[in-house]
DNA sequence: AATGAATGAGGTTTCATTCAT
DNA sequence: TATGAATGAAACCTCATTCAT
């Protein structure tokens, strides 16, 4: 749980002697109730959620989750979109762009597989929110711009690349987008069910590095294939 | 939905049509539970699923849900294992293994995406089952086998493929599994939040027809790509 | 159980080859139904049985419970009057009044002693019964006179005893009806709750012994008391 | 009943007079809970109380009582415990022991059977306890050790009644204590069955008196009785 | 800003009983 | 006589939310 040290250090020079409870400052209480809400809907998804539980967790009076933002709906958006705004604010797209194009592809589709292994709260909330049709981000305004600088930086990268004529021809910067996060999505998402289906547990490490590596090869193969290499047969 | 035949036509002679349809029919009874359930658990979830609808909209008495099933998560098992099973009984896999490896290949890819699209309550079954670990899946008896199937199609067309010198020697055909699902199952599964944040409507057929060719050219991109092609930079 | 051999027979010979569940004899389902029927009441108490359970238990179909008894407040009255025939049936009245007074109340003691323990379902019901204040045991027409007989050797052997000058003159028949039974009857009623709170297992075989002892041993002491013996202070 | 007097005046004050009584006062909800909850399983026993009655009885939202006490079988484990504490704190157990021996155990027996008959509720809820196997009160913390008290204070008197040569020598306390009980619970328990099987009214207050002195008075002859004295025939 | 008390609506599940054959 | 299917009412319990301070 990331909070702000001054507000310890403030609490303890005004000298309450309360049980450690009444902080008497706003922010770090939203903060509180923010983290054991994203941890709440992560675990149980919306409906499994439950206000007391947040409340419990956060150790802030249950009044207050209301007094801040409403609704349990209200509470789980506010979740939605600090969660969204961090996948974002890692991508680094300057830095990517300038690589050359096969190098910044290799460097993009890791990146998008790491922030989807470092942030697994993000895949399940992904999930859930497509659960629920994805009504409640509909109503965010402040996520959708986020997706702008990623789709450009495909876009660069593929021009570029296939200014060079390393990268195929005919791209559709959506289909490829779409293909770098499923390669990953899936098997993040879904490794419950999967490893037992399959036998594998698919949280180990090593499968997860191995997997990491087989989508790079997969994505790069694809734009660096040659035209006439597929034949198309069906 | 399989309903007895005869009761069908008993019930049209006799002329009823108020919304107390008593069936009289244990087996047609069941498979109107595990209907309106599947619909009630793909719409909402599981927590978010109510048995009151289901009962409603099957036009059974609520407690007969309990007397078949025994809880709303038994329900749900059933409601899964059903689905599950559809999955695999759909694949043709002696078909498929004795095609030509390519085109063998595209048939599996095409199928699974098929199969994906036109079972979108499997996806999103999948998603809440993840969404809860697992844990229901994992007490079933009888899906797992299911997947040995698709599992030893994928070995066996590329075991011939390599033999051929047409695919690629070192691929693991778990991750190889996992792409071709993946590729499908993200663009489907999280179509609601995509559509919204690419300001693409991810639903419309032809926006299918495409991703279908897309994800068909990727695998198999990578399957007959040449080992030394992937230019190996970091 | 106890089952007609003739019902066994006959099932064999009239050739019925079905699961061995259908009976086709009213009155031996009558009695497998009063005999599931007594556990479960004995079991749960009236509120907490369950015609499920007697139903399953007694291996009848669950409306013939109903055909049979026509409520679940009617089979437990069935039982109820059941048992307490059994009560009166075991104590040989007649043997009783002709023993010398002494010898004879020992017996009498002993018996009423005797058949609490043997019957461990009569005290149970007797409980249940007055918890529900004794008002399905006052619609039955059979009880009643059932006690008359208890009491009556009662009068008689006190008559006997303080006529020969050995039983304390002044003694009302219906409290030491009352003694006797409530020294056997709470030590019964009530031993899960003594053990524990005691730290005695009174369902012991010696402990058992020992009690009928004490209980003898008290109502002789009062009946064979002086009547100057016990001081009147207060 | 413990009630803040303040809030009963305020109440009373405030001159509301509808049904809808919010008290804001968690103590008096409790008490009030108890109160209707002691009612109720008193009147219909653990499996035949309901939960609903106890909050309109009681004029609480239903969801407090969860809210204290967890579920309904903690409800009547708190009301257990509070009966049972009632009966330890009203024995004065210190005085009874300093009185000469014979004068003391007339005292404990009366004060005993004096206990049963002003609380029925106890005697109740043993019964209520004991057809469900005693199996809430082995839960409890707090019941065991009041019974320390009374099997002392039985101890106490009888050893010093020995000492003088009053009481007989080879009594078991326990069997002692049994039989002070059994003699009033049985009278009391199982008052509505007997009243009818016997045609006299037990609950009248002359009868009650009349069982009051009877039952010392066997136990005093017991205990006073001159060791030859009862003749042991079988 | 913050809290403890309290609530109404509705959740899953249970149960005695009846229907139709 | 006997049965399997089905039901309405109500049981215990939960949950998001509001009240009063």
């Amino acid at each position: 749980m990331v909070v702000d040290a001054t507000i310890a250090a403030r609490k303890g020079a005004s000298g309450s002697k309360g049980p450690a409870k009444v902080t008497r400052n706003p922010e770090a209480s939203r903060v509180k109730i923010l983290d054991a809400a994203r941890i709440e809907f992560v675990s149980h998804g919306l409906s499994g959620a439950r206000v007391d539980r947040i409340a419990a967790q956060s150790g802030v009076n249950k009044n207050l989750i209301y007094h801040y933002f409403g609704s349990k709906d209200a509470l789980y958006l506010a979740v939605l979109e600090r969660i969204y705004a961090n996948l974002r604010t890692s991508q680094h797209d300057q830095d990517l762009r300038q690589l050359p194009p096969i190098q910044g592809m290799k460097r993009l589709v890791g990146n998008t597989f790491d922030h989807f292994v470092a942030t697994p709260d993000l895949i399940r909330l992904m999930s859930v929110e497509n659960i629920h049709y994805g009504e409640h981000l509909k109503t965010s305004k402040m996520v959708k711009p986020l997706y702008r600088g990623l789709l450009d930086s495909i876009r660069i990268l593929l021009k570029r690349g296939q200014d060079d004529g390393v990268f195929l021809a005919d791209v559709d910067p959506i289909d490829l987008y779409l293909s770098i996060s499923g390669l990953a999505y899936f098997f993040l998402s879904n490794q419950h069910t999967l490893s037992w289906l399959l036998d594998h547990n698919l949280a180990s490490r090593h499968r997860v590095a191995k997997r990491r590596e087989h989508v790079i090869d997969m994505v790069l193969s694809y734009l660096t294939q040659r035209p006439s290499e597929t034949i198309k047969t069906k």
